[in-house]
DNA sequence: CAGCATCCATGACGATACTG
DNA sequence: CAGTATCGTCATGGATGCTG
């Protein structure tokens, strides 16, 4: 039993407390902040989802909010939070097809936990924008 | 008049209310939320935070808590925090040199800000992942 | 120790054209 | 209307080698 069943670190089976020094590799890897950041972080979902939460919206009016995303982003982001269950696809056999985006509950409960980040981005970014001045004023 | 003084659409002068739709343009490029996730929706930026909002740490041991990570690329995120003002850099002329980087009280505060986020993924990025499957399975 | 310089692979994103 | 398919571009980030 000293050795274990399998391979893993003594500290990842409690039998030691985590070192805090060198249990990077979970951290980094595991770190579900990480993970989060690898689906919302990039260029359109957040905005997405945040139209989203006001009410749901049909592709076109999506796309005409969004001023400057293309079909394909728009198209392939919504696919792929309607795959993380943070919207839902209605479509309806109309012709032309009608397709309506909603937020989910889980949705919702995402735009909730970023809501902090969002204010504190609307008012401390000037500060942001103040110290990289100051910063590449440096001689 | 009616036709205003330049060619900026009538919601734009106040002239109409700002009518949701087609307000996009604004609401896409100088969205602060979006500038924010530009500067630390990348890999390793909040991770990086987070370690600093523990303690001060010197380069060498923020290299080795952060498992996959290059030097090239801790160096070119310490530098960008450093330049956004969210830390700061501290070197002592030692030899070899030493050089102590810590979070400023701006840095601090993304952090809080970023809290009810990291809880959220900590507590809910099953879920998602749940509904990834669910998706995936789909035929 | 704490970097910088360089090269390279990957993938995010945009533009354009086409479709049920 | 609501997409898909394809192509090109550019930025991100990893690997490697060198330095004060």
């Amino acid at each position: 039993m000293q050795d274990g069943t399998f391979d893993a670190p003594s500290y990842l089976k409690g039998t030691r407390p985590a070192p805090d020094v060198l249990r990077g590799d979970v951290f980094a890897r595991d770190c579900p902040t990480r993970q989060l950041l690898d689906r919302v972080g990039d260029k359109w979902s957040v905005l997405i989802l945040r139209l989203l939460g006001e009410a749901p919206m049909r592709f076109s009016l999506l796309k005409r909010r969004i001023a400057g995303i293309s079909q394909k982003m728009l198209s392939q982001t919504l696919r792929s939070l309607e795959r993380d269950g943070l919207l839902t696809r209605h479509a309806e056999a109309t012709v032309p097809i009608t397709v309506t985006y909603s937020i989910t509950p889980l949705g919702h409960e995402l735009l909730a936990a970023l809501r902090a980040m969002i204010d504190w981005a609307e008012t401390r970014m000037p500060a942001v924008a103040q110290a990289q001045q100051i910063y590449d004023a440096r001689t």
